[in-house]
DNA sequence: TTGCAGGGGTCAA
DNA sequence: TTGACCCCTGCA
């Protein structure tokens, strides 16, 4: 019989490396993992996922309503993990609050276990600088080569990982350098946007204090961040979730599911905001999932 | 096998 | 507002 404890209402145990928690509900790990919002999870032959973030390397898989965390430890798991799978927000109630009308409700089923994901500021901001004229694989391998070249070895089992590097560390390689990451123009935007922020010129550390459209300019004096990658950013960093990033594949879904013609992005950020208002973000992760894998407007 | 079109945000003109 | 940027994928 192994020793439990209570957790904010969940139920925790540990038996050996392995972080055991029941209780959760509205988490599915293909959703959230593979929805767009994170380029660090890779699916095992099992159905679990393996991924690096705030440098470490666990092991997630869910079985019902218990979710197993490999490679860590109960202090870990309170002081990160819970807070980065959101595990503190009752998605049943953003599913209802969302789900106003038949394309939401539709949309809300499908992704049904997505949860938005609290991930490092800095490494969102690299990572969808990144996801600009791209795909997710190929952003994928990107980030895994800069991990491999500038991060910190970590291991679990016999297998090797890289930590995402530090501002310091990137803003110190030089373009050419960057280059062997296949990241072709947007090395530059990388080298650049890192020294803005190690000189202080843009404090990430400040977004969560403003409105949405000051922390979206702000971000946006970065080089490579324009109105979408900067309400990427807020939205999967856990900063702000009063954004509605619109890219390809939401203005299709929103202009095929609700406006039936041709409609300026400006036009659907203010219609978003009126109908969704603080569960925008929520909203739009549910309607580009399920956009993107109903192939909606192509 | 090769070559070409398509995809996809931001920047600069 | 429009073309360039880069590289991978899919399809002749």
């Amino acid at each position: 019989m192994l020793a439990s404890m209570e957790f904010k209402g969940y139920k925790i145990f540990e038996k050996k490396d392995t972080v055991i928690v029941e209780g959760i509900r509205d988490f599915n790990l293909r959703h959230t993992f593979e929805c767009g919002q994170c380029f660090r999870w890779q699916r095992e032959w099992d159905g679990s996922y393996t991924g690096v973030a705030r440098e470490r390397v666990i092991n997630v898989d869910m079985q019902e309503d218990t979710l197993y965390i490999r490679n860590t430890s109960v202090e870990d798991f309170q002081n990160i993990w819970y807070n980065y799978f959101d595990l503190g927000r009752d998605y049943s109630l953003i599913k209802h609050q969302v789900a106003q009308d038949e394309v939401m409700e539709q949309a809300v089923a499908f992704g049904n276990g997505i949860r938005l994901l609290r991930q490092d500021l800095w490494e969102t901001i690299i990572s969808f600088i990144l996801s600009s004229n791209n795909r997710i694989p190929r952003i994928m391998k990107i980030i895994s080569a800069i991990s491999q070249m500038y991060g910190k070895e970590l291991h679990m089992g016999d297998t090797c990982y890289y930590t995402f590097p530090g501002t310091a560390r990137l803003c110190s390689a030089s373009v050419e350098e960057l280059d062997a990451c296949r990241g072709g123009y947007r090395c530059k935007y990388i080298v650049n946007t890192s020294r803005m922020i190690q000189e202080g010129m843009v404090l990430p550390e400040q977004l969560a204090g403003m409105p949405a459209q000051a922390a979206r300019n702000e971000l946006m004096k970065l080089e490579g961040v324009g109105p979408k990658v900067a309400d990427c950013i807020l939205l999967y960093s856990g900063t702000r979730y009063d954004v509605f990033p619109t890219d390809v594949w939401v203005k299709r879904v929103m202009e095929a599911l609700y406006f039936h013609q041709e409609t300026p992005a400006a036009e659907i950020q203010a219609y978003v905001a009126d109908k969704f208002g603080h569960l925008a973000g929520f909203a739009q992760q549910y309607l580009f999932y399920y956009a993107r894998e109903m192939r909606i407007g192509t």
